[in-house]
DNA sequence: GCAGCATTGGACACAAATGTCTAGACGGAT
DNA sequence: ATCCGTCTAGACATTTGTGTCCAATGCTGC
């Protein structure tokens, strides 16, 4: 499964619709290069005129799609909520016949780079540091994941309280892990699942429930 | 112990010579207000302009004190390398009986503000995600912070490799609560001591050497 | 007292960013 | 065929930042 890169670019996507006429970019366009720059360079670098250059388009035209710079910053709030949050509640709800294949499936989300997007979370994070909006929306898209994951806990018979604890550690501890930066290797995860899961559910995995867990991941980031 | 917060600028501050002349400001007001600045909006908001603003003096006086703005971000960078790392090499070489002891005159740097400031190191980490040069300086203090650690464990009769492994948990895990800043209630952290000296020393602390730490940090901040 | 130094402020030049207005080019509907 | 809606580019105005130059001001030492 070596499929190609698909470009930043809608024009130079061969399997999207072509562009017609005289159009160079849409609005996908402009808020994919801001994101990009969100996440490498930050919120304070996200500016109409690099963008501009960067697709190769007069500057003006982004007025077309966007009210106004901050028009664009609140669409990639927007974004990034239904982006980020969507993959974790998905993933919380997919279907699973104990909690340890639940947990994985809840794994999942943070080794497909394709869910969840761990940089864009910590550039929200950053962002968030500095305005108290951001801090605000922030707060809300915890509260709703931690949500989703307790429901995962409450499904597989957990008291309402103990699923609360264990929502708690499971997400805070993945987002501290994003918030530090560490990539840990993948065969060193790996190796560490069987206590990972043990220590996040309280009870004991299957070895086939890892072993599948195990298979996909390497195939996903083969 | 309640003094009076010093005032940010030295004209302000009785206690230092007052400034002769038509003099307003000095290098050092130029410095505070910037690491001020950097520390709460990020390194991308050091302004000259506004900096002058807060100062109520003129834009251009600026350069009497600095040859350019990077010149001003050095400075910082000088700063911060001097008063961070400096603190942690100062408090790990203070007089200790025991590794307890010691650790504990580690823990000091961060519970005392005026010592380790835990806001600018984040701030200057930050910073380095973005910017190679300082990227390679804070790498580089990072090396001498744990060194000093490291020479503090060997001090007290740990092998090299366990001092080494010693000092990098916890000097890791002290940066790794600053960059989630967690800001766990005194009485909380208090009440962990004793397992966290356990953890971090293999050896059991004595009674009296918690309630020394106790007592000094309940003081410091009184 | 006055020469010189240290410091400040104002004028100027310039770059990069935002935002507005308008003309033009292109394709699709009638 | 032409008109209309969609998108684009260029000109203009404004703001905010950097950096230079020079004149003015007030101590300090002689």
């Amino acid at each position: 499964m070596s499929r190609r890169l698909a470009p930043v670019l809608h024009r130079d996507d061969p399997d999207k619709d072509p562009l017609v006429g005289h159009v160079k970019v849409t609005r996908a366009d402009w808020l994919n290069v801001a994101r990009g720059i969100l996440v490498t360079n930050g919120v304070s670098e996200v500016k109409i005129q690099p963008i501009a250059s960067k697709l190769a388009v007069s500057r003006s035209s982004f007025y077309w799609y966007f009210k106004s710079r901050s028009d664009l910053l609140d669409a990639l709030l927007d974004d990034w909520e239904a982006r980020n949050t969507q993959a974790i509640q998905t993933h919380c709800g997919d279907a699973a016949k104990t909690i340890t294949q639940a947990v994985c499936n809840f794994f999942r989300c943070f080794v497909d780079p394709h869910s969840f997007d761990q940089g864009l979370d910590f550039a929200i994070r950053e962002w968030a540091r500095r305005d108290a909006s951001v801090k605000s929306r922030i707060e809300q898209a915890d509260k709703l994941r931690v949500q989703a994951v307790t429901d995962m806990f409450e499904r597989f018979d957990y008291a309402p309280q103990d699923a609360d604890a264990r929502a708690r550690i499971l997400y805070f501890m993945q987002q501290g892990y994003n918030a530090l930066d560490q990539v840990e290797p993948l065969e060193d995860r790996m190796d560490r699942l069987e206590a990972y899961l043990l220590g996040f559910t309280g009870r004991t995995p299957l070895a086939d429930e890892c072993a599948d867990f195990r298979a996909w991941s390497r195939e996903k980031l083969k």
